[in-house]
RNA sequence: GCUCGGAUGGUGAAAUUGGUAGACACGCUGGACUUAAAAUCCAGUGAACAGCAAUGUUCGUGCGGGUUCAAGUCCCGCUCUGAGUACCA
């Protein structure tokens, strides 16, 4: 009997799907594992090799926890909502869903052929209306909460409300938007129903507010912070600029600290941890509150409720970190945006003030960062006053102070801060800015002191002497008296915005009254999207769902409608924007645990027995991103009561992207070399392979020689003879262009044929190609060697392998085999198909310890301690490495294992039944059908993982290598059991330690027994 | 610039606690089978030098130092490279 993978594969494929092998039970006494894989984007191009990577590995690690006993969570679904469907919409005027949908099916194809465990009955879609009615849901719930300070958790707005009605809002101590103005319980009680509206929507979690947004008119939609990579956007790559809008955003901003905390008790990789405490960004410091002196200015503009204060002074208020150096302020910055700007600027300064304002705002992000170095401000003319010495402090506007972070302010102390020392310098002399106060008894001739230790301070009054943390203190109580500072710490995490001018998304369950937004009921969930005509922005600039002919909201049948009939009585608009590609996926993994529900977005049952994600694997870009919203998400749902674990994922592994190999082939550019004398587009395209490309370079003889032939030769007969005008140095222009690389074998070589018919490659059917040797045209004889480069695997590169094509000639057992064997999980590494040949021999030699030609050769003879030894040993290594994600490992070790076994020519059941199921986590197709043809009824799957016995492995003798000076000489095979002493005097009888000693003493004896024996001297 | 990884044969890599560097594969070379090729099987394969050979000697884990009987592994200082992040006060 062969091994014939594609009809086994097929086979249990099948009975596992009709069998619901892998369904996971929501009620069990067996103790739970949960294995997630980050939920793909089923886009148009279907999955590479490189896709199916993690989920490889997560599904052995699945298998093997159902080996060791557990009842396994390893459920797959779509992250359906995204761009790719809608641009593709735009363009065709397909339905997002109808292009999703054939994705998917692609998708599922290509995923079943691969043989994983999912428990497809729980699978999830984004896109689905039963799904993102509680992505709705979890919206209003967001809306209806608010985030108390004090008790550092999210509470019902009902709460609140209850506090403002008994107390106002005097004691409320909540993460809510700026300015808010305080007032009674009496003022509360007094204020309009929308005036109290408006004032909850500063406390809400979800908040409606005109914020400055990342636009992308590329796009026609913004984009949150981690959606842009160095200026431009991420997906498409357009230019980004800043913005004013009203957006609905989420305050992720009130879980800082406790985002941060979290990290501590997650089992991530380092540099994850790192990233996310990157981005949450925690700095500790002070705000300090200069006044601005001789603010006579016009005040007419204060608003007197929402200032809140009665003195009516211009108060600038700074951030930071370093108020130990408080005596070090020479001047303020403020940012262009910064509110006081326009209030405080004097009229001499008017006019260039407002023109640096206005340049800055046109600046796209991209440009700001691209010149970093260049440094721009301009002074206001106003001066504040120092809070201790009460000196004039000159305040000056430079767009190296960002409005987004701390107060949008700073003091600046260029003897302590790079930046402050750079903006100093550079205007230096200039009408407001004074010479550089130092205050550290260090040299600042030639650079800003910016160490926070290491100095003594000078200079500083009160906090002479001292040094950080000390005067950091002591300024900060000094402040703190004069009631112009206090100590506080700043998260660089901003809030997040949450509305997408797209269509492909989740509608907001949101009507609009009096242009205040209102939560439909969460009995009438879902909201569904509606249809439109066209996918792009309406021509007044409204999302494209401003195309919808029914959206609107009857307050009175609870329905959508036409919006012809918005009266603003009892048909009202609907939210236009839709929800970003992250909402679906913040919650994702809680749905799996109770994906069929219709009640409940997971049931406490559900939830009290799944808990949490036990080990969740997928890609690092995800970092700043789904991961940092999917934790912040849980910890909200987590406060509001509706699950109970403070963190989603528990154990999270990154796997590394698998590249291409691109192959490139050396085409002659006829327009890149140009001569007056010779019509070099009148040559046939020319392509020259690898060695002799480098020949080329090297030696201008051969490319005289060989162009001489290529122009005499009888293919170019009818070229037009102008031979002698031909300009030989100009013949080394040539580009490199991608071939397939399914057109070229494991040796690089070409396949000119079929790179001449490929179906790109139309135009290349009269070329001509130069191979290795170089001395002739192409021959049958010669061969044509492509370069190799290392890239990203996409279609535009012709790199891409896909899983079919590897499963259609090796089986998935070999593709899921080897895509282990490449490497360590979580290394980026090239994809390379010549090796594949290695793991599918191993597959054949593994089936022929158990079939020959006419059958079953297995035995029930009892089995040799040298194949116990072999048995034991991998079943140690492979449990020992599946445990360590060190998958690379433990096919080496199968492979060792299968050598050894087939040396002994091993056919005993006691051997090879426990071998089976060691495999059959990374090769479940095979081991399926061994288990059965060895009697079995029930699936592998649920047979018990081998235990490992040491006492087979128990060696009576160790094979000492004997060192001299470090140096291996030989080995020597002595007994465990033996004491130094017994073994210093074998090994010094020895005679090849005579010979190597050469009559000399050894100084010293190491023997390290079961080790080495190492003589020195 | 800052942060975190990485660097080992022709290639992918292994060496989990400091203890025989290169397991396991690919590729390559030679051989068997075959009219031939493919497939399969067997043997060899870090480099240099010496030897007909078995074998021996020296070098060898990015570079330079150090600790140790012993370093790919630990310490100090660099180089290159990948990823993330970027005026965060």
């Amino acid at each position: 009997m062969k091994y014939n993978p594609s009809e086994i594969e097929a086979k249990w494929q099948k009975y596992w799907s009709e069998n619901g092998t892998f369904q996971a039970e929501n009620n069990s006494d067996l103790p739970k594992y949960y294995v997630l894989d980050m939920f793909p984007y089923p886009s148009g191009a279907g999955l590479h090799v490189g896709h199916p990577l993690g989920y490889i590995a997560s599904d052995i690690y699945a298998r093997f926890k159902r080996h060791k006993g557990f009842n396994v969570l390893h459920p797959q679904g779509y992250d359906s909502f995204g761009l790719p469907a809608e641009q593709y919409a735009i363009q065709t005027g397909q339905h997002p869903d109808k292009t999703t949908k054939e994705n998917i099916a692609r998708y599922r194809q290509q995923l079943d052929r691969i043989g994983f465990s999912f428990d497809w009955s729980r699978e999830v879609r984004t896109s689905n209306p039963e799904y993102y009615k509680w992505t709705q849901w979890i919206f209003i719930q967001l809306f209806e909460s608010w985030f108390d300070a004090d008790a550092n958790e999210a509470r019902d707005i009902k709460t609140l409300i209850m506090e403002f009605e008994a107390n106002g809002n005097q004691k409320v101590n909540a993460v809510c938007d700026d300015n808010i103005i305080s007032f009674s319980a009496e003022d509360w009680n007094n204020f309009s129903n929308e005036d109290q509206q408006r004032i909850l929507l500063q406390y809400r979690m979800t908040y409606l507010a005109e914020t400055e947004v990342n636009w992308c008119p590329g796009l026609g939609t913004v984009l949150a912070n981690d959606e842009i990579i160095n200026g431009v956007s991420e997906r498409g790559g357009h230019p980004v600029l800043r913005k004013k809008m009203t957006q609905w955003s989420m305050r992720i901003s009130a879980y800082a600290e406790r985002l941060l905390q979290g990290l501590k008790d997650i089992d991530w990789t380092a540099s994850l941890k790192e990233s996310q405490t990157n981005w949450i960004g925690k700095s500790v410091g002070a705000l300090v509150t200069f006044k601005v002196k001789d603010s006579e200015l016009e005040k007419d503009n204060v608003d007197y409720v929402l200032s809140g204060d009665e003195t009516n002074d211009y108060r600038i208020e700074v951030f930071t970190t370093r108020p130990d150096t408080i005596f070090g302020v020479t001047f303020m910055t403020l940012a262009p945006e910064h509110d006081l700007v326009s209030k405080i600027t004097t009229p001499e300064q008017k006019q260039a003030i407002e023109a640096y304002v206005e340049a800055t705002a046109k600046r796209s992000e991209r440009e700001r960062m691209a010149d970093v170095k260049t440094i721009s401000g301009v002074f206001t003319g106003a001066y504040a006053e120092h809070p201790f010495t009460k000196e004039p402090v000159p305040v000056w506007i430079g767009d190296y102070v960002l409005a987004g972070y701390g107060t949008g302010a700073v003091m600046a102390v260029p003897c302590g801060d790079e930046r402050d020392y750079a903006f100093a310098n550079f205007f230096k002399g200039n009408e407001g800015m004074p010479e550089i106060k130092n205050i550290f008894d260090q040299d600042i001739s030639e650079n800003a002191f910016g160490a926070k230790d290491g100095f003594k301070l000078i200079d500083s009054d009160f906090l002479n002497g001292m040094g950080y943390k000390e005067a950091s203190a002591k300024a900060i109580e000094a402040l703190e008296e004069l009631e112009q500072g206090k100590g506080k710490t700043n998260y660089r995490l901003r809030d997040a915005v949450f509305s997408r001018q797209r269509y492909w998304g989740e509608p907001f369950p949101v009507y609009y009254v009096n242009g205040l937004p209102q939560m439909i009921d969460t009995k009438h969930l879902p909201i569904r999207l509606p249809e439109v005509e066209k996918y792009l922005p309406t021509e007044d600039g409204q999302p494209p769902l401003g195309n919808a002919p029914e959206w609107a909201w009857d307050v009175v049948k609870c329905a959508v409608v036409n919006t012809d009939l918005i009266d603003h009585e009892t048909v009202f608009p609907l939210e236009l924007n839709t929800m970003p590609g992250w909402a679906g996926s913040s919650w994702y993994w809680l749905r799996y645990m109770d994906a069929g529900n219709e009640n409940e977005f997971v049931s406490a049952e559900a939830q009290n027995y799944w808990q949490n994600v036990d080990l969740y694997i997928g890609g690092s870009e995800h970092a700043t991103g789904h991961l940092l919203y999917s934790r912040f998400w849980n910890k909200f749902l987590k406060d509001r009561g509706y699950v109970n674990q403070e963190e989603p994922f528990k154990k999270l592994i990154n796997q590394g992207m698998i590249l291409g190999m691109s192959a490139f082939v050396y085409k002659f550019s006829n327009q890149l070399a140009g001569s007056d004398d010779f019509d070099f587009s009148k040559l046939p395209n020319i392509f020259i392979s690898k060695g002799f490309y480098a020949k080329l370079q090297a030696d201008d003889e051969v490319a005289t020689r060989v162009f001489s032939e290529i122009l005499n030769s009888e293919k170019l007969k009818s070229y037009p003879s102008d031979n002698d005008k031909f300009n030989f140095t100009d013949l080394k222009s040539f580009n490199q262009i991608h071939a397939d690389v399914n057109l070229v074998n494991s040796s690089d070589e070409l396949d000119i044929d079929a790179f001449k018919n490929h179906p790109l490659n139309q135009h290349y059917t009269n070329a001509l190609f130069i191979g290795e040797s170089g001395e002739v045209f192409y021959e049958d004889n010669d061969k044509f060697i492509v370069s190799r480069e290392v890239e990203k695997m996409s279609k535009s590169k012709y790199n891409v392998v896909t899983p079919d094509d590897i499963c259609e000639e090796y089986g998935a057992d070999t593709l899921r085999l080897y895509e282990m064997f490449l490497g360590p999980l979580e290394q980026a590494k090239p994809w390379n198909t010549g090796g594949i040949t290695g793991v599918f021999g191993f597959l054949r030699k593994l089936w022929r310890l158990y079939f020959d030609e006419s059958g079953l050769i297995v035995t029930s003879n009892p089995a040799s301690a040298e194949a116990l030894k072999t048995l034991h040993k991998t079943i140690k290594k492979v449990n020992d490495d599946i445990e360590d994600f060190s998958f690379n490992t433990s096919v080496s070790q199968f492979m060792i294992a299968v050598n050894e076994l087939t040396a002994m020519k091993c056919h005993e059941r006691s051997i090879l039944e426990p071998l089976a199921i060691l495999i059959s986590p990374y090769a479940p197709h095979i081991a399926e059908e061994l288990w059965e043809k060895l009697g079995h009824q029930m699936s592998i799957s649920k047979a018990s993982f081998p235990i490992f016995n040491p006492q087979y492995l128990v060696e009576s003798n160790k094979e000492y290598p004997v060192s001299f000076n470090g140096k291996m000489r030989f080995t020597l095979n002595l007994p465990l059991d033996l004491t130094k002493e017994q073994i210093q005097e074998i090994v010094m009888n020895d005679e090849r330690t005579i010979k190597q000693l050469e009559g000399r003493t050894p100084n010293k004896v190491i023997i390290v027994p079961g080790k080495i024996i190492n003589l020195v001297g």
